[in-house]
RNA sequence: GGAGGAAUGGCCGAGUGGUUGAAGGCGGCGGUCUUGAAAACCGCAAGGCUCGAAAGGGUCUCGGGGGUUCGAAUCCCUCUUCCUCCGCCA
């Protein structure tokens, strides 16, 4: 949610720098009623003033051992008065609310403008591709070849787009839950967190989801649970509704959690393999952060993630991306894409995003910073990034290490996780 | 699921219809003292919305929502959360 006061007083300005994000008509949406809203609170706090000096007088009068009766019944008209507007502001904060969290947040200054993935900008690359002497498989032809993973009994269970993993498969995606908080915790700084895995809409709406995403979500009937759709909404929403000391800044969280996504308008994308699931498992990074700091802490958290594929040795690029890919609540996003030989391309693996004051306005996250800066409360920042998703390092590790007798080479890394250098071509950690 | 109790500012905690937006304490900030620090003492400081160029006003908020009343932290209804006991249970 942007600040309402700075739109009002920089609308011009504002819509400009949302050209490739927004839909002009919640913008003016948000002027017509924001208007509205003003003049009637307004005008209902002159009614209350005038309301409370009466009350006051009769407070008076009757001290005096007056008759107040006069005062009273003009009181009372006051209050009926008072009592009819307070129906159309209730509907007004309603609509200014409403457009107001419709607005996507504002791309920051370095980010390149453009209207969708094309516009991306390469701005790093890593690791040497593997050669192979073959053609390299993708990863679904390796994994049920090996017996690792199962799509076909998993449609059994919910249907499409969910996978079973067996044998080696589940370990190593139980391996790499490990191995990413161990490393996140040990040695980048991170405090684990092990969330529920249901978030009530107030969470959602404090961190983007809701209300313009609800068709992206699993929401549980007749409750107000949601399937989280990623560990961002409950770690982010652990503050929510919190004034911090600056000495508590900046937290930095990690939690591993099964994400759930409803995929809806992805019909006929990445239907093979386990590239766009309605359930994966991901190990996230969140930092609450002071203003001045972000932008540095953006770098660090890439990079934290950063580090998670160098250590498994996976090729990969970081794209900057344009204006128009940004997700909503984005203000600057880094994307890692991960070398996918089987597949032949660069899939995202990690986003990594600061949200400026957009999240914290809407969860109200604030820090009160007492030197030099008036007292007053001021909005955190919030920033999230993958680290990594652990569905599609499982795949680019089947895809990258793939041998030509079907084994898959374990990275150096994850060995003591596994206690394992390879499975071997009958799917058995050897 | 049943029976009770509770929810007040960054934190703790007074307060049951009329200068109580809220005592007191802790923590914070500024100052006096000190070579410096601590201690002691003095002072400052809730949040949101709104009007205003500003200075400065107004208004709302004592878990959320609604009601009674001229007037509500205080009375009533309702929801949520937490605690205690019982039941069930991984």
């Amino acid at each position: 949610m942007l600040d309402r006061a700075y739109l009002r007083q920089h609308f011009d300005q504002v819509r400009a720098r949302l050209v490739d994000r927004a839909d002009y008509q919640v913008l003016d949406d948000f002027v017509a009623s924001d208007s509205k809203r003003r003049a009637a609170v307004t005008e209902i706090q002159a009614l209350q003033r005038k309301r409370n000096e009466l009350s006051a007088r009769v407070a008076n009068a009757r001290r005096a051992g007056e008759d107040a009766l006069d005062i009273v019944k003009e009181a009372r008209q006051v209050h009926a008065d008072i009592h009819a507007r307070e129906e159309s502001v209730h509907v007004l904060d309603e609509a200014v609310v409403a457009s107001l969290s419709r607005i996507p947040n504002l791309p920051h200054e370095t980010v390149p403008a453009g209207k969708d993935e094309s516009d991306n900008l390469e701005v790093g690359r890593w690791g040497e591709r593997p050669e192979f002497s073959f053609r390299p498989k993708p990863h679904w032809d390796i994994g049920v070849a090996l017996g690792i993973v199962d799509f076909e009994r998993a449609a059994k269970l919910a249907g499409s787009r969910f996978a079973v993993y067996l044998n080696a498969g589940a370990k190593l995606e139980r391996a790499l839950m490990n191995f990413m908080l161990d490393v996140h915790t040990g040695e980048h700084g991170y405090k684990e967190i092990l969330p529920p895995f249901i978030a009530n809409s107030r969470c959602l709406y404090g961190t983007g989801q809701l209300p313009k995403f609800a068709h992206d979500l699993f929401k549980l009937e007749s409750t107000d649970y949601w399937l989280v759709p990623t560990a961002e909404v409950p770690l982010t929403n652990l503050y929510a509704d919190e004034i911090l000391s600056p000495e508590n800044l900046p937290i930095s969280l990690t939690a591993f959690t099964p994400c759930f996504r409803r995929e809806a308008g992805s019909y006929g994308r990445d239907v093979r393999g386990v590239i766009r699931q309605h359930q994966f498992q991901k190990v996230e990074l969140v930092k609450i952060v002071s203003s001045e700091t972000s932008y540095d802490e953006l770098e660090r958290l890439t990079a934290d993630a950063e580090d998670i594929l160098r250590r498994l040795e996976l090729p990969y690029r970081k794209m900057l991306l344009s204006s128009g890919d940004m997700g909503f609540s984005a203000a600057k996003t880094y994307d890692l894409e991960v070398w996918l030989p089987g597949l032949g391309e660069f899939k995202e693996i990690s986003s990594c995003s600061n949200f400026e004051a957009f999240q914290a306005r809407r969860a109200r996250i604030r820090c009160r910073h007492s030197v030099g800066r008036k007292g007053k409360p001021e909005f955190v920042h919030t920033l999230n990034g993958s680290g990594l998703a652990i569905g599609r390092t499982w795949l680019a590790i089947v895809e990258n290490y793939q041998q030509a007798d079907g084994s898959v080479v374990i990275p150096e890394a994850l060995r003591s996780y596994l206690g394992a250098e390879r499975i071997d071509s009958s799917g058995t950690l050897a």
